[in-house]
DNA sequence: TAGCTAGCTTTCCAGTATGGAAAGCGATCC
DNA sequence: GGATCGCTTTCCATACTGGAAAGCTAGCTA
């Protein structure tokens, strides 16, 4: 799945937050946004925009699904977020590749 | 070596340029400034500021050595700058961990 | 129907980071 | 005394971040 992604160093995958978001949905189908919130530690608003910065890029999707009475907006990554972050951790690899002497 | 440092984000290191300096730097004694910029592609100034930030947090050593009749600048990784970087790259593992579906 | 609330969004407002160009500076070289 | 080299620092403009607060919408609740 990320074996071989060609390295691409992707600013917007780079930001710390936006790096973790994406890891987290990465490795499943969806989380909610309340979740990936609490699992950053972040406030409302800045979850939102960097959601926001990943939609826009068409690295995530939101769905919003009922849930209880209320409604529940569900984060996953795109095929093409997929291929933004297995290629920005190929570049991150090659990087950190470099600091191993050879 | 840098097998198992203890995974912790760092800013200094985080940014893009500067974790790219710091890899370099990682593989061998020392590089001069102008070999660092040009790999990186940056100008000079953006070089010096980044590497005052990195020699501020104590991560480089600079060191002048004269050179023909013109001096130059030697960059190299100090032993907290190698810890620094290590832990990042523990962290950025980490963080690419969650990446693979369990 | 008029609130009230949950769950995001958007706006507002700093504070910080980044980058290139240009000006500086000390040490040669001519 | 210039002209250069090799960085440094300053200047300036843009972009990114983050939290707080105001907004918005849908679904209760009285």
């Amino acid at each position: 799945m990320s074996a071989q992604a060609r390295p691409v160093f992707d600013e917007i995958v780079h930001a710390p937050n936006r790096l973790q978001v994406c890891a987290m949905l990465a490795a499943v189908e969806a989380l909610d946004f309340a979740t990936v919130r609490e699992a950053l530690a972040i406030s409302d608003s800045v979850l939102s925009k960097h959601v926001k910065v990943l939609a826009d890029a068409g690295y995530v999707h939101t769905a919003k699904t009922p849930h209880g009475s209320r409604t529940r907006t569900w984060l996953s990554l795109t095929d093409a977020g997929r291929t933004a972050l297995d290629g920005h951790l190929a570049e991150l690899r090659r990087i950190a590749a470099l600091a191993t002497t050879p």
